[in-house]
RNA sequence: GGUCCAGUAGCUCAGUUGGAUAGAGCAAUAGCCUUCUAAGCUAUGGGUCGUGGGUUCGAAUCCCGCCUGGAUCACCA
């Protein structure tokens, strides 16, 4: 803010004619008052005691009459301890009001031709099973970053890499060819990604058949996992799929549609979307083809077995794999390929991985290897380390069964959504299909808020019951503040108030409203922080904070039945500017917000 | 064992470029709807900020040791 730099350059002058001393404006130490104390703007002023060779207070009091002429938005001060509080004007926040006024796009900044390209990678499935509630904290995390980052003033490209090939897809393709009995997701009314992820856990659960009774025969543990029939046919296959197989590869194509079909709509439901897909059927080729290019460079090297591995000692690291000894491919292999396609595809300043934090090590490798091969944003690839989403009881675990399914949660939280809704008589007048349309809203706003809302570094606990709780700090809450917000315009309007563009200056504030003015004020500086260190968090725990101030603005002070014209006029822009806000912020954090709830 | 991350109220979480009396929500208790949406507001109780040292005018925040939990160090993805 502006108002900043004025009252660190008016400190350093202060400081040159009281005490003859010259300081960096950048050292003055400034911050915004503790909410519970008066003032708006603090300054440490233990610091300075040093060049004032006088006690804090005294240096405080000094520093402050100083302020007081120097900067004619400074109305008064007090200091307390080693603390000097500034209070700046009303007319100064009067100002600031007007300055937003009519700004849609508050807080946010337009990307131009020229901005930098941040490519976004998130939500990377497995073709085999249903999303669950890891991949739904994947999913927000990635959208939400990247409306962020769009709103910092990027370019941006959301992208997704499928995990279609591998034996775990082989191992539901051969279940299904064995006891599917030509089942269709047309046929069984199932989602497609639900149905192969049956067969999934139908290879499973027959594989350990096979190898209880392999061990009731007397086979170790070991044997009898090396002498599998089913893993064997499994292996078969995939060696059938890389060598297209007819059969294999129709079969392949088709079980994958199946799961697309169900992808989408899981995405639909969810709200978030891709600018571009990879396939990883389409990239691990194109990795192989780059480890043999390194391999030509001496970036990498052979070893006898005619494996290919990376030497990352001088790095502090190990050793990595990249090729097996019969030639395929790893994991990192084809992430090396992925890269190199994206890197033709489009003109990358900034490539983003959504991905958990139990992949930081390979990630710390990804952008060395990318370097060593020449892509210029390997080096500096920023890996968004996401810790994992727990259960009260624990993690979740598919051979338990207490896997969250992505459908199945979001499903509940509309159904409670809509009771709650009914219980509480909202709504009347409404369709029932925009009713509908507000439940989804309310009861994803809750869901996205709920995981959004804690620091993405962090494990998190996710407890069904809390998150359904539209009470308190959560997504309905900040909806339904705004919706307050909307039902006030549309009162005001009907009473034939128009909402003003500017107010004047003279208006007196309550502390509430310079409170709120300063945290509008202060959004565009919250954005740029969430953006530098990637954080949604930081936007959902400001929006809260904003909301929660205006409930209490608005509990005490009257707005469209307020006499005073004046007053009134001012309430009417602040109520729009936080409107504003809070829907550009949650915006960031990809949940809508309605008219009405 | 090496590396990385975390530990804050009964529970879920904020707060770390060092600043004032460590904040919210949930849960508990007590209030507030014949003026703008009570999915709201107000009040009360609840803390050795894992632990022991250190640095400093000042430490939840920085440094070192230890304890606890998690991740990772695969010719798995």
């Amino acid at each position: 803010m502006v108002i900043e730099n004025q009252i660190k350059a008016s400190v350093t002058k202060a400081i040159k004619e009281l005490y003859g001393a010259d300081i960096a404006p950048e050292s003055v130490q400034l911050q915004l008052t503790r909410k519970d104390m008066k003032g708006d703007y603090t300054i440490v002023v233990f610091p300075l005691m040093k060049v004032s060779k006088k006690n804090p207070v005294e240096t405080g009091n000094e520093l402050g009459q100083f302020l007081q002429s120097d900067c004619s938005d400074i109305a008064g001060f007090e200091v307390i301890k080693g603390f000097l509080n500034v209070q700046l004007s009303d007319a100064y926040w009067l100002g600031e009001l007007n300055k937003e006024s009519g700004n849609q796009a508050i807080g946010m900044i337009e990307a131009k031709s020229d901005s930098p390209l941040v490519m976004i990678e998130y939500s990377s499935p497995n073709t085999n099973k249903p999303l669950h509630l890891g991949h739904i904290r994947n999913n927000l995390l990635g959208y939400s970053l990247s409306r962020i980052v769009t709103a910092n003033g990027n370019r941006v490209v959301k992208t997704n890499i499928v995990n279609d090939r591998g034996i775990h897809i082989c191992k539901s393709m051969l279940a299904w060819k064995k006891w599917g009995e030509g089942q269709t997701p047309e046929s069984t009314g199932k989602k497609g990604d639900h149905l192969v992820g049956d067969y999934y856990v139908k290879f499973d659960q027959e594989f350990k058949k096979e190898q209880a009774e392999l061990m009731a025969n007397g086979s170790t543990k070991e044997d009898a996992e090396a002498n599998s029939a089913l893993m064997k046919e499994a292996r078969e296959m995939l060696l059938k799929w890389e060598a297209q197989d007819p059969e294999v590869y129709a079969l392949w194509k088709q079980m994958n549609n199946w799961v697309y079909k169900g992808f989408d709509i899981t995405y639909k439901t969810m709200g978030v979307d891709f600018d571009k897909i990879y396939y990883e059927s389409d990239t691990y080729k194109v990795g192989r083809d780059m480890v043999i290019e390194g391999l030509n460079k001496e970036v990498f090297y052979r070893q006898e077995d005619n494996s290919v591995w990376a030497d990352l000692q001088k790095d502090g690291l190990d050793e990595k794999l990249l090729l097996r000894s019969d030639g395929t491919s790893v994991y990192m292999t084809q992430d090396i390929g992925t890269a190199k396609l994206r890197y033709d595809d489009y003109d990358i300043d900034k490539m983003v991985y959504v991905v958990g934090n139990e992949q930081n090590y390979h990630f710390k490798v990804l952008a060395i290897l990318l370097d060593r091969l020449g892509l210029n944003w390997g080096k500096d690839l920023v890996h968004f380390s996401y810790g994992m989403v727990e259960l009260p009881e624990g993690k979740m675990k598919s051979r338990e069964g207490t896997v969250v399914d992505a459908d199945d949660l979001m499903q509940a939280m509309v159904d409670t959504a809509r009771d709650m809704s009914k219980e509480l008589g909202k709504l009347e007048g409404y369709s029932e299909e925009d009713a509908e349309k507000v439940y989804k809203t309310i009861a994803l706003g809750a869901l996205k808020y709920f995981i959004l809302k804690v620091d993405p570094r962090k494990n998190m606990t996710f407890d069904p019951k809390e998150s359904i709780d539209f009470n308190g700090n959560t997504g309905p809450f900040i909806q339904y503040t705004y919706a307050r917000i909307q039902s006030i315009g549309r009162k005001a309007n009907e009473k034939g108030f128009t909402s003003p563009d500017k107010v004047e200056l003279s208006v007196e504030l309550s502390a509430k409203e310079v409170q709120l003015q300063k945290m509008i004020s202060n959004f565009s500086a919250v954005v740029k922080e969430a953006g530098n260190v990637y954080s949604p968090a930081v936007i959902a725990n400001y929006v809260y904070d904003l909301a929660k101030e205006f409930n209490q603005f608005y509990h005490d002070s009257p707005i469209v039945v307020e006499e005073d014209t004046a007053k009134r006029d001012m309430r009417l822009l602040l109520c729009r500017n936080v409107a504003a806000v809070i829907k550009n912020g949650m915006w960031m954090l990809g949940i809508d917000v309605p008219e009405r709830m």
